[in-house]
DNA sequence: CACTATACGGAACACTGATTCCGCTTGTCA
DNA sequence: TGACAAGCGGAATCAGTGTTCCGTATAGTG
């Protein structure tokens, strides 16, 4: 059921419809309405398991070998990798920013590790504890429109931000 | 009236309704249509309008005296107010690449000045074509969500992505 | 097997927002 | 002044989509 809506928001994005949702997941409408109140709900859902798996790869980036700056990457770089085939979730990270625990556990471990990764001098002095929210919301914009078929490359905005933020 | 439409859609975003760009033009929704056979007609007439104004913009940045990168700067910063209190104009510069001849003549533009200044070394040697329309995507969804409350700053986003785009 | 409770599918409904259309107003001309 | 044309406003219409509801199928039970 999660998966087929997965499904659908990856593929066609937040617009998908309930109708094509179901379809996926092989049922009818009102099965999936006996799941989960709303579409927002549903989407809520799919958010909130998303978001936990970008914790997870926030925190393994976190407690591996190697400088805060690395970790940075790391996440940066498995985060990307873990959405850019979402459109949906692209969409949502590109959105307002998400209030649910594991989005504001996500701000918390950023936070901290760009704090760590600035006094070992690795990233550039005035980095604040948005930065890396800001570079994946662009990252989400950019991702979705390029799997839409626009030439842009997410990977290329990736590089050029991480440079951006990183010291000189 | 296309100063009513343009108020609407630069506070409302482009899901401001017909009746609403109707009403800030002071007139019925019957005459809006008179002029324009549909919304997206009359987005499109805005938005050439707005990218007009981007490619005097960068004409004039290109002819000011200076280094290529000084243009490069200038026009970024200078598009960028041009853009961020106008919503719509934000979200159309951050949606799919659009296909006037307004647009196309933009992207010539700042191809061709990203060439210049990466002969003149202050741009990074692998900056392509299209990093300047790429940075501008970002730029509109996150001054977008600055505008629409959430708490990003464009003007940090540029200071980043230009850094990155610059040579070391 | 007959009966009931539960879950299901998808047609019907409700709402939103773009587009159309018609009666009315206003200005012009004889 | 009265007939007519042009332009206007905004109610009515149409379409798309989220949500509800009900007849039907299924599984469990005596």
């Amino acid at each position: 059921m999660l998966e087929g809506a997965r499904a659908a928001f990856a593929e066609e994005g937040l617009e998908a419809d309930m109708a094509s949702i179901a379809a996926r997941a092989g049922v009818g409408v009102g099965t999936v309405y006996r799941h989960f109140p709303t579409k927002a709900a549903l989407l809520t859902a799919l958010s909130e398991a998303h978001f936990g798996g970008l914790v997870e790869i926030c925190e393994r980036a976190s407690a591996q070998p190697g400088s805060a700056w690395d970790a940075v990457e790391r996440l940066v770089w498995d985060s990307a990798e873990f959405s850019a085939s979402d459109q949906g979730m692209c969409e949502v990270l590109a959105g307002a920013p998400t209030e649910t625990d594991a989005a504001r556990r996500l701000r918390e471990l950023t936070a901290r590790l760009v704090e760590k990764a600035k006094t070992e001098g690795d990233m550039r002095h005035d980095a604040g504890p948005d930065d890396i929210p800001m570079m994946m919301c662009g990252f989400g914009r950019i991702a979705a429109a390029q799997q839409a078929g626009a030439h842009l490359d997410w990977r290329r905005y990736l590089r050029l931000m991480l440079d951006g933020l990183r010291a000189r």
